[in-house]
DNA sequence: TTGTAGGCGTTATCAC
DNA sequence: GTGATAACGCCTACAA
């Protein structure tokens, strides 16, 4: 059914050994021209295809990166994934993705798919929570993985032991609201996304941080938590508006959940920016044309897919390596100057 | 550095053959229980993992899919993406993703790169391109995939020999053109993707096709081909700008396109719907919640991610198996009623 | 039930 | 330069 390279050895009338060579090619090339193109025509004749698990087995490594995402239907990560599949693809490697749909549970389990597939390398994109059980499982089966030859990197927080692209949260969200203040807001909400996610977390605790410093407080009521996505947005906002008060600004941890919240107010009659200032994080390029234009703080979300594959191919020495991101204001129409 | 199933079963004091079997226990699970134990627990002592790609070779079958899209960043894809994860994980495989960036060289040479890694299936998201030679090769590397072995489908047009998941673009496009004529809009134009894309074509054509029928023709300089992408309905609607006449109506075959479009014409200060109607194509879930809410034709694309799965690993038999799926007009705020 | 041995498709180490 | 041949890690008749 499926021809090998026996058969085109073969075909060509020389030894298995020398037509591995002669396709191959890549070591001491060493073979000579006319029984090399005997071995590549038989080759073509045969449509033959080298089988890449046999040469993965024979070479004792394959050439298969893992890319582990909690959701791929996240603009966030798929702008990611499309950086990661470009070094990946750059660096002649198979692109292995594993969408974990927010469940840390499964995200442990696909490590350890992962490694059973003898990946090279390990890309795993999106923050951490604060979960120490589930830390530190990770953690173990990243160990298990990288003992097992292959080497891993993170976009995220610096907590699981290998390279990681630290991404500067807090600076975003602290400028930010340091933004907000100067354009005259003063009463604030934050939809501040799950609260056992770290990269949540910074964005909210900054902003609220600076803004005290800037003497302006959040009640705890106007700061609700959801989970980091479209149907968070959505619930948060139904929570503030349901306690009555609308504030002034709403900085949304994430552009998805922002989105979501524009939708519920929109249905509500509430809108942006005339009757409430929002702002989101990420900065998206869905959303960089629609009205309002949404104010947001910019990653660069490819660079980062191709930063985290770069180190995650780099290896991992005893320390591991850390590459912090920072990130660019941007505000635009859904922010106007208050008075 | 590795451990091996060897290694399993000498600490464990048996045979190899004892050891896999115990391990793997799927087939004839013969194995005493104590023997089993034993050998179970050498391998969590060990953190012994299965070999994959060893496992693969001697099965004579890889566990894995692919997947090929033009561009994983956009959404449409990207929901896609999210589809096909989800059903492989189901069905116990890995995915493969390989983005082709719109090259259709490069999609030959990823479907000639899963061949050779043997995956069970390919699942080919994204319309085909009427470029004969292109359709030739692929089809070719296509039946070559086949012949080692694999399944395919695709989402498109079902003019490869594999079985297909078909967008029945021109209903949809169709029954958004009489929408638009109901509400009073006469005169149209078209940012219609690029000349040679089936599916852009499909909805151009039905779209202009369905106004003529209701005595509405549509001047050649009020349709306009780009990529059809985000920089695509950028640059038709500068075309369209430049051209002077705006109508009173614009389709994108496209959302992403869509949305290019009202960035372009927002910097120009033209305004939808107030100064134009717009209206694009697939009902990305990133839109649903933007001001003006942007009237669009619905297609399920989780769901076509799970079909086109199904189908892809539902083998082949003589005839290919075709699909159709039908199309939702979603009718918002971006095509107000005119008169 | 358990063990022995051959094979999966390649690569790599040797001799020649 | 070229060709046997032993790995690579696992599965699976076949035999015991």
């Amino acid at each position: 059914m499926t021809v090998t390279l026996s058969d085109v050895a073969r075909e060509a009338g020389v030894s298995l050994a020398t037509a591995s060579r002669a396709i191959n090619g890549s070591a001491s090339r060493t073979v000579g021209a006319e029984l090399r193109d005997r071995v590549l025509a038989a080759a073509v004749r045969l449509r033959y295809t080298p089988d890449a698990n046999a040469q993965a087995m024979a070479r004792g490594r394959t050439t298969s990166l893992g890319l582990l995402v909690h959701n791929i239907a996240d603009p966030y990560f798929s702008a990611i994934a499309a950086g990661v599949a470009q070094s990946a693809d750059a660096a002649g490697l198979q692109l292995t993705l594993a969408s974990s749909e927010n469940d840390p549970a499964r995200e442990i389990e696909m490590v350890h798919l992962l490694r059973r597939q003898r990946a090279r390398a390990i890309v795993l994109a999106g923050g951490r929570s604060d979960d120490v059980a589930v830390n530190d499982h990770l953690r173990l089966a990243l160990a298990d993985f990288r003992s097992s030859g292959g080497s891993a990197a993170l976009i995220g927080q610096p907590i699981l032991g290998v390279n990681t692209v630290v991404i500067n949260n807090a600076q975003g969200a602290s400028s930010l609201a340091r933004a907000m203040h100067d354009l005259g807001y003063r009463r604030f909400a934050v939809l501040g996304g799950p609260e056992d996610y770290l990269s949540a977390r910074e964005r909210r605790d900054a902003f609220i941080f600076t803004l005290r410093e800037l003497g302006t407080t959040i009640a705890d009521a106007d700061i609700v938590s959801t989970s980091m996505d479209h149907a968070g947005g959505q619930e948060a906002m139904r929570i503030l508006l349901a306690a009555g008060t609308l504030p002034e600004m709403i900085f949304a941890v994430a552009d998805t959940m922002a989105l979501g919240a524009l939708g519920v107010m929109r249905e509500a009659g509430v809108r942006v920016p005339q009757d409430v200032a929002l702002a989101g994080f990420n900065d998206i390029s869905t959303l960089r044309d629609v009205t309002p234009a949404l104010t947001t703080v910019r990653l660069p979300l490819h660079e980062l897919g191709h930063m985290a594959t770069e180190l995650a191919l780099s290896g991992s020495g005893d320390e591991p390596e850390i590459r912090t991101v920072h990130t660019e204001l941007v505000i635009r129409d859904s922010t106007p100057r208050l008075r």
